[in-house]
DNA sequence: AACCTTGGCAACCGCCTCCGG
DNA sequence: TCCGGAGGCGGTTGCCAAGGT
């Protein structure tokens, strides 16, 4: 019955009850979960506990300058969406971000002007410009790559896991920003992908773009110096590609 | 030392959406 | 089409430690 059902803290052993579960089991049902595991809490219990304190690559502790500055510029696009933002920041749980947000960054957002739905004028003013005044220029490959990611790329705790496509696949659907883009010139800055993403994409993306985005900054593909993108053409045909999707057999 | 206030954070609650029967 | 269960999400609560009086 649930009134039998434990609330509070969780205490050591009971984390790890679930993890040993999981870690030997996985995550197949949250409900049923804890009658198998030993548990007697509901499985929303055991699905949070989970999801902000357990699961393995959670980042605890301090947040860093830059993961603030993330939290604030996406709340100013995003508002209370706490979940589109956490997707943003590796390792931190919405709730984390929440908590951070109103124990934090609230006041320094308002001393900022920085709310949503407050600024949007300021905001869209601010934001990275765009190489093209022509929007419907880049939104066909947007979509288009959007659409591959949802078909042919799956997640799992933010890495890309490739489903073994083929190349010719990739190539086609790549070709399309790069096309965009005149091949071999420069896109813009990161902020500039960024700022395409954001506007093109769905939210439900979020975690798709914040990989793309993760993979971009992570390689070489722009200048240290001024913090421009390189080449489209040779980063999404031949580095971005090559190390990413490539199927290891 | 005792009490009060405040801030940070873990966890709960209720609502919503999705999905399968 | 409807209904109920499961999971996801944002708002809120409650505990605890630290600091102030």
């Amino acid at each position: 019955m649930s009134t039998d059902l434990k609330k509070g803290a969780w205490s050591v052993e009971e984390d790890q009850k679930l993890i040993t579960y999981i870690n030997r089991y996985g995550i197949w049902n949250w409900s049923q979960m804890p009658r198998f595991a030993g548990l007697s809490r509901s499985g929303k219990s055991c699905r949070l506990r989970w999801m902000n304190y357990l699961r393995p690559n959670v980042k605890k502790g301090n947040f860093s300058e830059e993961e603030e500055e993330i939290i604030l510029v996406s709340h100013s696009q995003l508002g209370n969406r706490w979940s589109a933002i956490a997707s943003r920041l590796p390792g931190r749980s919405d709730n984390d971000v929440k908590n951070h947000w109103h124990s934090h960054l609230k006041k320094r957002a308002s001393e900022q002007n920085l709310v949503c739905g407050t600024t949007k004028e300021n905001t869209v003013n601010s934001l990275p410009r765009f190489e093209t005044e022509n929007i419907e220029d880049i939104q066909q490959p947007a979509n288009q790559i959007n659409d591959f990611f949802e078909s042919h790329v799956s997640f799992e705790d933010h890495n890309f896991t490739s489903s073994c496509t083929t190349t010719t696949t990739i190539d086609q659907q790549f070709e399309h920003i790069s096309d965009y883009h005149n091949t071999g010139s420069s896109p813009g800055t990161i902020d500039d992908l960024r700022y395409f993403w954001d506007q093109l994409c769905p939210l439900e993306n979020l975690e798709h773009i914040n990989n793309h985005m993760d993979h971009v900054t992570s390689a070489h593909a722009f200048e240290d110096s001024n913090n421009y993108l390189g080449s489209y053409d040779n980063f999404y045909n031949n580095d971005y590609n090559s190390s990413i999707f490539d199927c290891p057999n």
